[in-house]
DNA sequence: GCAAGGTC
């Protein structure tokens, strides 16, 4: 007789691929009775030894299927003491919309040979993993239970995880299990405590949940820690020499190799050289080829930061919006760290997808007739998904406004990752004057590429340096002492904090949207748009000019570095609009309090939680 | 009325 074996994704989309690419055709669906959206695929498959041929039934979950909570007593905020919850007994349930799930896996499960558990490749699918083993062998202990080990869904790779099977990692599913322990008393005990103490002492707090949160507090840290950085910033002066020279009647302004000194006497010193050199030496002309590079392939975190940046939504929504996107089968899975495409996917294939479309369609056409080059690698790798990028072309008419502007985004960084990079030359005149150097610098766009398709980006031409030749001297038109001050921060902004959660490894994601939406709905903190106010890191701003000076205005454009690679481009342009976090006054005080409490580890800082789920 | 993590 034929063995069978159970597989069992993570979520549907996945039996579902991989059902068509270990049946070799596409799989007839049969429904799962209570759940619409559930379907098993059965179909017949080879694996290796010691299996064979075999009937497969092909089936999934939707992420987790249990639930930790507390038993009942302790249920009622009154119930008990807070802090008694640290070690009130919990269980593992599974709510009531997710019993036809289980039900549906023990009932394959029960006259299977094995089970092949097919859940994400990370450490949240290493439990999930074990959850579905649990029930598997709840309805047939004998059954033997493997995991498939797979980053995509490209069919070589999968019918590759298909014969090779591995072992779930009982060390990830176990810390999996504490996270969700610790999380859920820490979280309950902590929001209780708060929210019982706290509402009492103010009217303003009737009502209030005040949550303690192991991700919602290092969250609000940030943000707390930035407004504190804004309001306790002392503006410190600053002394540059500026250098302006008029040729061919262009106004070319010329950059201190020091930028500013802190010290007046050492800038006046130096300032007075330069006077009493009085002529200025050209002593390097260089024209060299400069590239702007193309982005990268996109992550969640990327797609999140760009969403707040030009879309006009904030993360959450975005992610909302992106995984409407996903389920209507428009877009890839966008939850992703992976910043590299996998050799196998057909990427000039998805771009021939585009080739229609009355926008981008005559761009796309361009890179499949030769202009297509192979998207740069970035460091990340989850293993698990791909980065983000459209699955199908979907026409204006199929869309709402939202939806249209996240899928335009997605095609247009997909379309520009296969582009060639930007080209350009800029041109670098540096002078001695005094004892001192000076540069300036002027760009040429000559190949846009990969711009033409993604306006996110901005690289053009700046005003033309007229010529100069190395040894040549000139008398400078202008030369001034300009005292500057350094300007505070700004309030940090939600691309800033999604940078920081990132990279200090809170929450995941997937979540830290909801990290961010938490704490405003909160009133932890509170969002303004970004407008006027002291915020450009740029030290033109708030200049004290004095009485002794001469120089015109409108000569200062010349200060951007045009060339740099990768840089995020003029601040002002892409910060208008923005919205940003101030903390409220409950924000604050919960912050300083924890630290005021001084825990061995800090509770608003990062540090505890990226420990937690922190991965080898 | 609590958390954070999956996903539909």
């Amino acid at each position: 007789m034929v063995a069978k074996i159970l597989c069992v994704a993570e979520k549907p989309s996945i039996a579902k691929a991989v059902a068509n690419h270990l049946a070799g055709s596409t799989v007839p669906a049969s429904n799962v009775s209570g759940i619409r959206w559930l379907k098993n695929y059965e179909f017949d498959f080879s694996f290796g030894q010691p299996w064979g041929h075999c009937s497969v039934t092909m089936t999934s979950v939707a992420g987790h299927l249990d639930r930790l909570e507390f038993d009942e007593r302790y249920r009622k905020w009154n119930s008990c003491d807070p802090g008694s919850l640290f070690d009130a007994p919990v269980s593992n349930i599974i709510d009531k919309d997710k019993q036809p799930i289980a039900r549906n896996i023990k009932q394959q499960a029960r006259y299977a040979k094995a089970l092949f558990i097919w859940t994400d490749c990370d450490r949240e699918g290493e439990h999930i993993g074990s959850e579905i083993r649990k029930l598997a062998q709840e309805a047939n202990p004998r059954i033997e239970v493997k995991r498939a080990r797979f980053s995509n869904i490209e069919k070589a790779h999968v019918l590759n995880a298909a014969r090779q099977p591995i072992d779930l990692d009982e060390l990830q599913a176990n810390a999996v299990a504490a996270r969700i322990e610790l999380d859920l008393r820490i979280g309950a005990s902590f929001t209780r405590l708060q929210t019982l103490s706290l509402q009492p002492l103010g009217e303003e707090l009737q009502g209030l949940t005040i949550s303690y949160g192991s991700c919602q507090f290092p969250t609000l840290g940030f943000v707390v820690d930035r407004y504190f950085r804004v309001k306790s910033f002392k503006p410190e002066k600053h002394w540059r020499i500026e250098m302006i020279h008029q040729r061919e009647g262009k106004k070319v302004n010329f950059r201190w190799d020091r930028v500013h000194l802190f010290d007046r006497m050492a800038a006046t010193i130096l300032f007075e050289r330069c006077l009493a050199a009085r002529t200025a030496k050209v002593v390097k002309v260089q024209t060299k080829p400069t590239n702007k590079w193309r982005p990268l392939p996109l992550t969640t975190v990327e797609l999140q930061k760009m969403g707040s940046r030009f879309l006009g939504m904030d993360s959450q929504r975005v992610m909302k919006i992106a995984e409407d996107l996903y389920t209507k089968g428009f877009i890839s899975y966008p939850r992703t760290e992976t910043d590299q495409f996998d050799r196998a996917i057909d990427l000039k294939k998805l771009c021939e997808k585009q080739k229609n479309d009355p926008s981008w369609g005559q761009y796309a056409s361009g890179l499949c007739e030769g202009g297509f080059r192979t998207p740069r690698a970035g460091k990340n790798n989850d293993r698990a998904h791909p980065p983000i990028h459209p699955v199908i072309h979907v026409t204006r008419d199929k869309l709402s406004p939202e939806e249209r502007k996240v899928y335009e985004f997605v095609v247009r960084r997909f379309l520009a990752c296969c582009s060639e990079d930007a080209k350009g030359n800029i041109t670098t005149v540096e002078v001695e004057y005094g004892s001192e150097i000076f540069s300036s610098s002027g760009l040429v766009v000559l190949e846009r590429n990969y711009l033409d398709v993604y306006p996110y980006d901005k690289w053009e031409s700046s005003s033309q340096l007229p010529q100069y030749s190395a040894g040549e001297k000139f008398v400078p038109n202008e030369a001034n002492l300009v005292q500057g001050k350094t300007t505070p921060p700004g309030y940090l902004t939600e691309p800033e904090l999604i940078a920081l959660m990132d990279a200090n490894g809170i929450g995941t994601d997937a979540t830290m949207a909801e990290h961010i939406a938490k704490i405003k709905e909160r009133q932890y903190v509170m969002v303004q748009a970004r407008s006027g106010g002291p915020i450009l890191p740029d030290d033109d701003a708030e200049e004290d000019r004095g009485a002794t000076q001469r120089r015109s205005r409108g000569a200062s454009s010349r200060r951007g570095r045009g060339a740099s690679q990768n840089g995020g481009g003029s601040s002002r342009t892409q910060r208008s609009g923005l919205q940003e976090f101030i903390p409220s006054t409950l924000g604050v005080a919960l912050i300083q309090g924890y630290d005021d409490v001084g825990f061995e580890v800090s509770l608003s800082k990062p540090f505890l939680r990226k420990e937690v789920s922190w991965v080898k």
